[in-house]
DNA sequence: TGCAAAATGGCACGACCGTTCGATTTCTCG
DNA sequence: CGAGAAATCGAACGGTCGTGCCATTTTGCA
C-alpha cells in the first residue's frame, strides 16, 4: 500500500509527495499526542499544515487510514528511542534496565507528551476495527519484545529461574501506566523517580540472591 | 444543586424529574463506560431513553454538565460498592486488601465495563475545564482515601513504619492500570490473578517481617 | 522543453453535533 | 378540580466533520 509503486512506469516517483505526506505525519502525530486517536481531524491538521483539507485527505484516502498512518509513524519513533539503542546494551539486566529506562523518559517527556500506546488502548478497547487491530499488533510486538528481554535475563542466572516473565512484565508495565496518569492527568512532580524505585523494587524481588 | 429547592413554596416536589434525570444518568453512565466521557452525545441518550434531545437536554443544561453528573454518579457507584463495603473491615491490612479486591473486582467485571477514572484520565490529561476538575477531584479523594488506608496500617504495626505510603500507593495503582489495560484492550483472560499476586508481593515488601 | 502523471485546491453534500426557543403536555398541590 | 409550575417535545440554527468530484497547479521524466 506505501512501498509498491501502482504504475508499472515510474518506478522512483516518491519525491515530494511522501515530503508533505511526511509533515502532515509528523503535525498529526503531535495532534494524536494531545487529543488522542480520536481527536485527529483532518480540517484542524489541513489548517497547522497550511494545506486544503482535500490535500491532507488525498494522501491518505480516509480517516481510519491516517489514524493507522499515524499508529505506524509512533511505532517507529517508538523503535528508534527506546528498543534500537537498548538493544545495543549487554543481554540481561542491563539491556532490560535500558529499555524500561528509556521507556518511562519516552511516556513521561513534557514535550511531544501523551503516549499514543496509552491514549490509544483506552480509546479503542471498546471499539472494533483495523484501527483496534494496528494499535494491538504493535503492543503486542512491544510487550513481546520485553517479555523477550526478560526471559534472557532468566537464561542470563540475572533473574530467578521459576521468574514469570508475563507476570513481571505486568507489574513493570503498571509501574509505566502509573507515571502516565500521575504525570500527564494529576501532574505529580517527581513521578519519574516513583517509577524507578518501583522499578528497582521489582527487580530485586525476582533478581537471583547473590549480594545483600 | 441537586438537594436544595429552588423555590421557596413546593418544598418536595421532586419527583417525575429526578426520576427521569436518574434514568437518563444511568444510562449515559453506561454510556460512558463504552464510549469514554467524550463520546457521550445527547442525540444518543436520547435515543437510548425514548425521550427527544430537548427533553434530555433540560436536565443538564449543557453538555458539560451532563458529564460532570455522569462522573459525581459513577463516584456515588464507586463509594457504595467499593469504598463503603471496605471500610468495614478491620483496621490496617485486612482493610487495604479489601479495598484493592474491590476496586479489581469494579474495574475488570465485563458488564458495565470500564473505569471512568481511568478512560477520563487519559481523555482529559491535556484538556483543562471544569470536567477536569471534577474527574481530578474525586480520583484525589479516593487515591487520598487509599492512603489513608495505608497509613492506618503503618500505624497498626501491619507495615514497616519507613513504609512511604505515595510510592505504595504508587505501585498498587499502577497495578490497577495494568489490569484495566490488560483486560479491556489486550483482553487477556486471567489477568485478574496477576493483580492479586502483584498485590501480594506489593505487601510482603512492605509488611513488617513477622511470620516466614 | 513538453507532456503525462502526481499533487493540491475549491466546493458542496449529507450527517451529526450541542444548543435555543416557543408550544404543548404532564404533573403537583392548594 | 383547576391553576400554576414543571417536564417534555418539535423544529430549526450554526457549526464541524469526513468524503467525493472536478479543475488547477506542480512535479518528474523522456
Amino acid at each position: 500500500m506505501s512501498a509498491q509503486p501502482p504504475t508499472p512506469l515510474a518506478s522512483r516517483s516518491l519525491q515530494k509527495g511522501q515530503q508533505t505526506r511526511a509533515a502532515i505525519l509528523d503535525a498529526a502525530l503531535g495532534m494524536a499526542s494531545h487529543m488522542g486517536l480520536e481527536g485527529l481531524s483532518i480540517g484542524a491538521l489541513a489548517e497547522v499544515t497550511g494545506m486544503s483539507k482535500s490535500g491532507v485527505f488525498a494522501h491518505f484516502g480516509s480517516r481510519e487510514e491516517l489514524q493507522i498512518s499515524v499508529i505506524r509513524e509512533y511505532h517507529a519513533r517508538f523503535e528508534e528511542e527506546v528498543f534500537f539503542p537498548a538493544i545495543d546494551e549487554p543481554r540481561g539486566l542491563p539491556r532490560l534496565a535500558a529499555l524500561f529506562e528509556r521507556w518511562i523518559r519516552r511516556v513521561s517527556v513534557e514535550l511531544d507528551s501523551g503516549c499514543i500506546y496509552i491514549s490509544g488502548a483506552v480509546e479503542f478497547d471498546d471499539r472494533p476495527g483495523p484501527v483496534r487491530d494496528a494499535l494491538a499488533s504493535m503492543v503486542g510486538a512491544w510487550h513481546a519484545a520485553l517479555e523477550r528481554a526478560i526471559r534472557i535475563a532468566i537464561e542470563q542466572g540475572h533473574l530467578r529461574p521459576d521468574t514469570d516473565p508475563q507476570q513481571m512484565l505486568f507489574e513493570i508495565h503498571g509501574l509505566i501506566l502509573a507515571l502516565h496518569h500521575d504525570a500527564r492527568f494529576l501532574r505529580n512532580p517527581g513521578v519519574l523517580d516513583r517509577a524507578r524505585r518501583g522499578f528497582a523494587r521489582v527487580i530485586s524481588a525476582y533478581q537471583t540472591p547473590t549480594q545483600e
